[in-house]
DNA sequence: CCAGCCCCCTGTCGGC
DNA sequence: TGCCGACAGGGGGCTG
């Protein structure tokens, strides 16, 4: 569910309470929550390191320490946050890694269906160098995106959301942007016009960037780090919105699967290209 | 290389 | 009321 608007929420809520801030100690009760290093080596490496800097690269969380990187993805279910030592979360009964801060602090991760992975690493670029240009980045060049839909007879919707592409989009505001360009979620990538490319990009990002604006989509685990709830999910024009009048046409929305997703669109606004 | 499919997990919800 | 299967979906991995 964390999207890359969730993603880019969660880590501007995160800069005040931890940059600066000294971990000293972690703590886990999952091993495959710890994707590598090993928890022993995670552990002694981590302690120590003064958190400089954070940032996000797709739907990966970067918190940049003296030494390493610390990464985190949220995948479906996972939320993180800051919180004083003695301090009670509503989110604390999933947690399964916890960073101690100086201070008092904690930094805890909880996830409840132990999808989220943390990473600790020097060489980001060897993590995440597969991920494909930041959608909101100087790098998503309308070249560069109609010549990745061409010779893809998959799904423009499964494209979308291969990490590769593009960095960020996720089930949800796939949707949103194939809404917004009029183009049915199921038509073969390579059969979108040049005109219909250049919209979906832009489109792409007018969806992101509005999600952001609405400082995410709360739909079921998402919360932002101070525990509110984002506004996105109340804007919607297709996800989640089955059998309810389109907003531009009033068309009822379709769901259907394209790509192992439910998948939710207009029949009307966006026509199918098989008829 | 490509595209389809399974699986990891658990909370929630609809049906009976 | 209680049980059970379906569903949610990011992304790694396997298969044909």
């Amino acid at each position: 569910m964390p999207e890359l608007p969730e993603v880019e929420t969660v880590v501007r809520g995160l800069r005040e309470p931890l940059v600066g801030r000294r971990i000293t100690a972690m703590w886990h009760d999952w091993r495959r929550t710890i994707h590598s290093p090993a928890p022993d080596e995670f552990a002694a490496r981590v302690a120590g390191q003064v958190v400089k800097s954070l940032a996000r690269r797709g739907k990966y969380i970067l918190i940049h320490l003296d030494h390493d990187t610390l990464v985190v993805h949220l995948k479906m279910s996972g939320r993180l946050y800051v919180a004083a030592a003695d301090a009670r979360h509503e989110a604390d009964r999933w947690v399964h890694v916890r960073f101690d801060l100086d201070q008092q602090w904690q930094l805890r991760f909880s996830d409840a269906r132990k999808f989220g992975r943390v990473y600790l690493t020097d060489d980001v670029e060897a993590l995440l160098g597969h991920l494909g240009p930041e959608p909101l980045g100087d790098q998503f060049t309308a070249a560069g995106f109609r010549a990745g839909l061409q010779g893809r007879r998959l799904a423009i919707k499964a494209r979308l959301l291969q990490q590769e592409f593009v960095a960020g989009v996720g089930n949800i505001y796939a949707d949103e942007a194939l809404f917004r360009a009029g183009i049915h979620p199921a038509r073969p990538a390579e059969s979108l016009t040049d005109v219909e490319a250049g919209r979906l990009r832009e489109t792409v990002r007018k969806a992101l960037q509005t999600g952001i604006d609405r400082e995410g989509a709360s739909i079921n685990w998402y919360r932002k780090p101070d525990g509110g709830k984002g506004q996105s999910q109340n804007h919607f024009f297709v996800y989640g919105r089955a059998e309810q009048p389109c907003r531009r046409c009033g068309s009822p929305i379709n769901k259907i699967r394209v790509a192992q997703r439910g998948t939710h669109f207009c029949p009307n606004c966006q026509p199918s290209s098989l008829k």
